[in-house]
DNA sequence: CAGCTAATTAGCTACTTGGCAGAATACTAG
DNA sequence: CTAGTATTCTGCCAAGTAGCTAATTAGCTG
């Protein structure tokens, strides 16, 4: 599957949405992110294995616990992608299109 | 499922954003939009209406003809999203925002 | 009405996914 | 080495999806 099909797979459920969300803030261990869900580790688990198969998130090592820390470059690619349909989301995109270009 | 969820799921293929992309131009008939791909009718169809279902496309009618439409607000939403993790992917997000909110 | 075209629906197969429980791995602490 | 904590891996099941073919609906035209 290609890199921009990968990133709107992870995003398209709210679980992982929450869990970027929460990265956005810091770093945090898979327990401490599963621990607002009602789900059990595994689960929690296999929704940061989707979201590190599209490079949302990486994870590193501290002792046993394994902090994920969110990546930006999929998003860019999103928000890549995003620009391209300005004129569809974006009321005012003339006017800053306009700036932009300036 | 929840919109945004059924947006980023409908984004999540490459023939779909294929599909997105030739509407951004206007409006097409479902068999015009089916003749670039190596897919059968019935297949499109299916993809239209996972599109249809996140609210990202409709179709008129006209004779036999359904034309298809693209729909900007769930791209709204997209974009209303992604703007919380403007720190993670706009390197120039600062001075983008600053002016922005002068 | 009959025949034509446009598009969808139904039904099938193969594959993926989201959830779980239970076992396995990795590391720390004693 | 043993016990304990953090995390992942392996199977399992139910549900969903992407593709197909064949059949059906909707509307035009002769």
């Amino acid at each position: 599957m290609d890199q921009l099909s990968l990133t709107f797979h992870a995003l398209a459920d709210p679980t992982r949405r929450a869990i970027l969300a929460r990265l956005a803030q810091g770093e945090v261990t898979v327990n401490e992110l599963a621990e607002p869900f009602d789900l059990k580790l595994p689960t929690v688990s296999k929704h940061l294995k989707v979201l590190q198969r599209a490079g949302l998130v990486s994870q590193g090592r501290r002792a046993q616990w394994r902090p994920c820390r969110i990546e930006p470059e999929p998003l860019k690619e999103v928000s890549k992608w995003m620009w391209d349909y300005r004129a569809f989301w974006d009321e005012s995109f003339d006017r800053l299109d306009e700036f932009l270009t300036r």
